[in-house]
Formats: structure tokens, C-alpha cells, sequence
DNA sequence: CGTTGGGTTGAACCCACTCAATACGCGTGG
DNA sequence: CCACGCGTATTGAGTGGGTTCAACCCAACG
């Protein structure tokens, strides 16, 4: 059943049960994808080398930012594209009435800017988590280069395909998971990027405010704050002395075996 | 201070009050992005010279589909992409624990599969909504085509840049938005869709059950009901006669107050 | 020292979930 | 034709997870 060469079969017993939609969180369902358990490893070489495709090909402005400084406005004219070298960057997209939410966090080979594409104009804020380089691109020179450079515009389309790839993944995240696990999950998407960049994971710093991760969880301060706490009382983090900002994750898996425990508090017997 | 254009003066108010995140929706927040309700209406000549584009430069196939039927599942291998020509498409992304949660709903024009060019492997399945017609574009092929074709190339980021707004505007919903407005920006994103695509938007039938609306915004099926219900009663939709999944939208702008309302109960003052 | 921003913790409330009963529409078959 | 089953939708009552409001602690800073 969890064979996903072979799809038909799968499909053919989804219709068969529609019904699934109506449980929240569906209790034995088959896992499927189980053989990409994030992406591989492969990605540290693939960004890398669309660094170099572009240093070479591509004329660019690098940018010292420090925390708070904006990298794009949304409004603004989207002219260029934009690559964080170094340090992080989180995108806040904002409503006409001001609501905001926090929409991703960037880390160094992230691309900034695809959003503006469409449009013309940047749909969210891109603002500077700490000291950072990031890398300017005129959107009209890469353009220009895609066509004489194939490897370019694939490496572009891939770093499009991955951005749709983290929206959904946090869409699936704060429609599925309650606040517990969304945090658990959270501080574990981030340490996996971490670790895909070859960062320590063991000791990362949270650079945003209780409040801020409320925000791209869909939650309060308060239960973010309680469930960091839960957390650190069961022991899949560590609170670092100076600073409950700092944070140790001994074991990225047991972040997750924490995550499917508040996901479904009933059956831990699998696995 | 809701001038878009000088964006330096919202900056320098962001940093100067940051504990704007504090609060789920901001009471009296500038409302920014105001000059853009929506995708103008540039858009039905967008999506048609696209087709036209790839009609002319792209060898492709057309596939009929019924309710039910796959374009691509997920972990399938992505070696092309698809266009919706007739029919609606929902995107259902899944995790490897068995959560399931659609992440869009794809109309005339919208292409699918991006999300499987970074892996190589489809990330979610895409599922027909009712009887349509799919193009196919072997992606190899697209890519070629792109090096000699500037236009098509462009056409394609506007399109992926497209998906990663509507993936964005829906994690803005899902963080921000309470059960009732969330049920209303849902009618009105949908409703918008057809409007932009030139269709009538007062007689829309959604081809989703309540179970399957409330996966979409992260609710259960009762609360979609009742969430409906209140909007039949306070007459912003009304139900047809005949199936309680047609429906009549007197008025898109009396969506968005509803909407408004469901918000912030309180201050219905201003405007 | 007082102030200020961030974090934690407690208590009360409330929105949305859960569980359950009922009703409706529709196809099937007697 | 109605009976029946099935999937879907509505509605109610009760519960609970997360919010709200509040107090308090702590470190940084002037």
C-alpha cells in the first residue's frame, strides 16, 4: 500500500472513501512520500551552484542590511530579485484592511521577490532578521540571460518550484496541526534548513519575538510561550541560560516524535 | 499615511512600533495596498495570450477529465506541466503522517505542477473538481522552447509568481481570519476568480462538500455550515433552491463587508 | 533607580470542535 | 409508486483548546 510508484491503486481507493476529509487529522491513513523525508541533501550543491551560474553570468549588487531593515517593500516596483547570502530574512504579506502574517522565513540561497513577478509590484515586506548580505539581481538582466543560459533558468525555475512548495507545506501546517505541534513543527522546519546549509542545528537563535512566531503560526504569544515551555519541560529543547531565545534541539527527530504526540495524543503505539 | 508610493515613511513607523504583531487583526492598522483590490482585470488577456503562446510554439496534449480523475498525483515524476483549458482543479497536499489539506483551487488558465520541478516529483495531487479539459506541456520541451521564445519564458514566471501570491494570500486567511470571515474570503476569492475569467460570479455552484471547504480553511464541515448559514440569513449569498451547494452572490462588495463584520464585530464605524 | 520591552504564568472566557440527532436529496430496487 | 440506504447538510448541546486579560518577573538601559 505504501509503494508510490504505483498510483492508480491509491488512487482508486480515494475515491472510494471521500469521507476522508471529514476527520481533522486522519488516524491510520497510509504515509505516503515517506522516501523524502525533507529534501535530501541534495540542495546544499543546488543553490551553490546557482550562486556561481549567477556570479558569473549576471551583474549584481550586493547589500550589507542589519535587523529591521527592509530588503523590498510590498508596493513597491519589482525591478529585481534579490538572494540572501548571508544572515535572515522573513517575508510578511499584509492585507488592505492590516492584517499581517508572516509568510516565510529566508535563508542564505533563498531567493526574495518571485511574488512581485505577477504583478510588478512586491506583494509582501521582505525584512532583515539580523546582519545580512544580500545579492540584487535586475529581473529584466535575468531574463535576458535565461535565454542564453538554460542552466540559469532552470536553477530559477527550481527556486520558484521550492518556494510553492514551503507556502504549502506551511499552509498544510497551520490547517492541520494544533498549536503544539505547530510550533514543534516550526522550530523543526527551521533546523532542518539549518542543517541543509550545514549550520549547526543544536544551538539555534530564534531572531524573532514571541509575538512574531505567533504570527506566522496563527496564534498568540501566550500559547507560543506555553508550548516552547511544554517543550523544554519534556526535554526536545533546551532553554539556553542568557536568553530564552536561545535554544538547543538535541534531536531534530525527537522534535518530531513530540510533534505526533501532540498531533494525536491517543495512539503513540505505531512505530 | 496611506500613500503607497513612499514607502520609506511606513518603514520607518514599522520599526518605531513593533509590537504591531501583538494583536491577532489590528484595530485601526493604515490600510495599505489599497489601490489594488484585486488582479485589475489585465489579467483575462494575460492567461489568453499565454495560451495562445503555447498553442503556437509548444507541442502539447489534451486530456478529458471527470470528477475524481488525477492530473498528476503526488510523488509521481514531474516531466511536465498542465494547464487547465475547461473545469476546475483542487490541489491536495499531504504530509507523511496521512494530514491532508487541499491548497488550491485552479480555473481556466491556472497551471499545475509546479511544485514538482524542484524535486522532480509532483508534491501534491491534483484532482479534477468536475468534467474539463487538461493541456499537457512536457516540461523538457517547455524549457527549450523558452530559450527561443522570451515571451513564453515571462509568461511562466507570471504564472508561478501568480501561485506563489494565491499561496500566500491563503496562509494570510488561515492566520489571520476567524471562522465566519474566513468562509466569506473563501466565496470571495472563488467569486473573484470567475469574475476575472469573465464568468458570471451571482450563480456559482461550489463543487466541494463541506467536509472538503472545511479542510480548505483549516475548519471542521459543521462550522462551514452554520458559517454559510449566518451568511444566507444575514442575505449576502443565497442558497438555490435545488442543492445547497448552488448559490447566488447578490454582490461581491457585501461579501467583503460581511467579511469586514466577521473581523471586527465591534468598530463597523469607519467607512 | 525607574522605565521599557520581552517572557512567563494564572484565571476566566469564548469560539470552534466534538458528539449526536435529524433532515434532505438521490439513486436503487422492490 | 414507496421503501430503503447512503451520502450530505443542518442544527443543538456540551466540551475543550486557545484566547483574552491580568499580574508578575527579568534583563537592558538611561
Amino acid at each position: 500500500m505504501h509503494a508510490p510508484t504505483i498510483r492508480h491503486e491509491t488512487v482508486a481507493l480515494r475515491s472510494a472513501l471521500p469521507a476522508d476529509l471529514t476527520r481533522r487529522a486522519l488516524p491510520l491513513a497510509q504515509p505516503r512520500r515517506s522516501e523524502a523525508p525533507s529534501h535530501p541533501a541534495r540542495l546544499t550543491p543546488a543553490w551553490r551552484e546557482a550562486l556561481e551560474l549567477l556570479e558569473q553570468h549576471v551583474p549584481f549588487t550586493r547589500r550589507m542590511l542589519h535587523a529591521g531593515d527592509l530588503v523590498h517593500g510590498g508596493g513597491e516596483a519589482c525591478t529585481a530579485l534579490h538572494i540572501v547570502n548571508s544572515g535572515m530574512v522573513r517575508s510578511v504579506n499584509f492585507s488592505a484592511d492590516g492584517r499581517e502574517q508572516v509568510v516565510g522565513l529566508h535563508f542564505k540561497g533563498d531567493w526574495l521577490g518571485f511574488d512581485g513577478i505577477a504583478s510588478g509590484r512586491y506583494g509582501c515586506d521582505a525584512i532583515a532578521m539580523d546582519t545580512g548580505e544580500i545579492w540584487t539581481f535586475r529581473y529584466d538582466t535575468l531574463l535576458r540571460t535565461c535565454a542564453s543560459v538554460p542552466a540559469l533558468m532552470a536553477v530559477m525555475h527550481v527556486a520558484m518550484s521550492e518556494q510553492i512548495v514551503r507556502d504549502r507545506d506551511s499552509l498544510l501546517a497551520l490547517g492541520t496541526l494544533p498549536a503544539d505541534a505547530r510550533v514543534a513543527n516550526f522550530l523543526k522546519v527551521w533546523a532542518e534548513a539549518l542543517r541543509d546549509r550545514g549550520q549547526r542545528t543544536d544551538q539555534i537563535t530564534l531572531r524573532m519575538t514571541r509575538a512574531e512566531i505567533g504570527n506566522t503560526l496563527g496564534m498568540t504569544l501566550e500559547t507560543v510561550s506555553r508550548a516552547l515551555c511544554r517543550m523544554a519541560r519534556s526535554g526536545v529543547i533546551l532553554f539556553n541560560e542568557k536568553g530564552r531565545r536561545d535554544i538547543s534541539i538535541p534531536s531534530i527527530d525527537a522534535l518530531g516524535d513530540f510533534m505526533q504526540d501532540a498531533l494525536a495524543p491517543n495512539e503513540r503505539v505505531l512505530q
